[in-house]
DNA sequence: AAGGTAAACTAACGACGTTCACTGGCTTGA
DNA sequence: TCAAGCCAGTGAACGTCGTTAGTTTACCTT
């Protein structure tokens, strides 16, 4: 029978409608008006209805912001044609940028709100592995991406010392971006901050990071430590 | 009489208890935790009590990192000392990532938290001037502090074209710190993602942008942009 | 001693996330 | 064909939160 079929397909319907109305929210109010009350207002749905279709408030979040950060993924892939391993980390970064700015809520949920530490107590058990995949892989994924393009770096000899360390320079970089966009998010529209284009910003910092740290600023290369490339 | 000053003591040090108890619940649980019942409760109050001192919950918490912000303002002036001002930046950066690290609750309350944008509708008046102050200024003295010694650099010529404008640099450098130390407390315990040291991190971002944008990276000038100066 | 002031209390409101017993329509198998 | 069972969705409630209005209480002033 494709029944079966149907109600499946009928299931994942509503909870594509949930999520739907969930982002509407979202996207329009930021996160603290995401409401489970008002997400099933939205879709004429009773508040204990969404428990069907997902754990807790957090797991719905979770995979809302799953479903947009796809799009970070894809974005990020804009390097993957670069050789040059620097160029390509300085592609992943604007991408990463544009991302940021283009979806502020989904970022600030995804990358600057501190999950609760699992409490000592619920360890490997309580944590199940769902919300740990939820939560960690879409990034993850874009982490292991930039990670890789910095290994390339610093394979190629690209980065004197002692920025060697593809741990650290790959979070040196990522904070680089995350630096700017977060503090724009947050303060951008504070009135005793003078902030400019977060755009130009990001590129000047990642610039500049970027060139304090290749091996030979000023050689022939591959045009890669000129800072005006980016306005 | 004295007994209006009493009277003015007594609120007052009934003010400082409740602080001190919504202190103590931040420090220890994290923002989340903190609770007008639980602080009131912590003081033998009742939730309604604390409005006779204080506005509201936010207000409540912004006069609690208020008091505790002075600190920072304190600790960024460890570099008045410096004279290079390329060092006094790097000195400045130290002690915010210090800070940071030092009081993660209050630096997310602080530095983290998106605050609802006045509505459109809510503009100038609306919006109370104290409101105004008390959230933008603490951060405003450090920022204006970090400015100074930015502008200290630029105005020597330390630092390379496009790297000239004070508000764009002065946001690259914060937005280092930030970068690396907001990235540590909203990740830093997750499993995915291998951190290091924060500290170092934060250091070594520094190093590389401070040296990506002085003039003559290794010219006799004072040492400054020598990146092994930390480990 | 009477009146005023202001700190603190009692009690409630509305909104939130979440739970649980239930219902009613659909699918299934005899 | 019809009883059994499944399951998406309901209704009502629980406990929590921030916040407010009206009231009490203790002290100060006159």
């Amino acid at each position: 029978m494709g029944s079966q079929e149907r109600r499946a397909r009928e299931r994942n319907a509503t909870r594509e409608r949930i999520l739907a109305a969930a982002r509407d929210l979202f996207v329009r109010d930021g996160f603290e008006k995401v409401t489970l009350r008002r997400i099933a207002e939205a879709i004429e749905y009773t508040p204990a209805a969404l428990y069907v279709h997902f754990e807790d408030k957090r797991a719905l979040m979770a995979a809302l912001c799953e479903e947009d950060f796809g799009l970070l993924r894809e974005a990020m892939r804009t390097g993957d044609a670069i050789e040059d391993p620097v160029e390509r980390v300085r592609a992943i970064g604007a991408a990463y940028v544009d991302f940021a700015l283009a979806h502020p809520h989904h970022y600030t949920f995804m990358f600057m709100t501190a999950w609760p530490t699992p409490e000592e107590g619920e360890r490997l058990d309580a944590v199940d592995e769902t919300k740990m995949i939820r939560h960690g892989n879409p990034d993850e994924d874009a982490y292991a991406f930039l990670r890789h393009a910095v290994a390339a770096c610093i394979e190629q000899g690209r980065f004197k010392e002692p920025y060697t360390d593809v741990g650290v320079v790959t979070q040196m970089c990522w904070a680089s971006a995350h630096g700017v966009v977060s503090l724009f998010i947050t303060h951008g529209h504070d009135p005793w901050v003078d902030f400019r284009s977060p755009q130009r910003s990001a590129h000047l910092l990642l610039d500049a990071v970027l060139d304090g740290m290749v091996a030979t600023p000023r050689v022939a290369g591959a045009g890669a430590a000129t800072p005006e490339a980016h306005s």
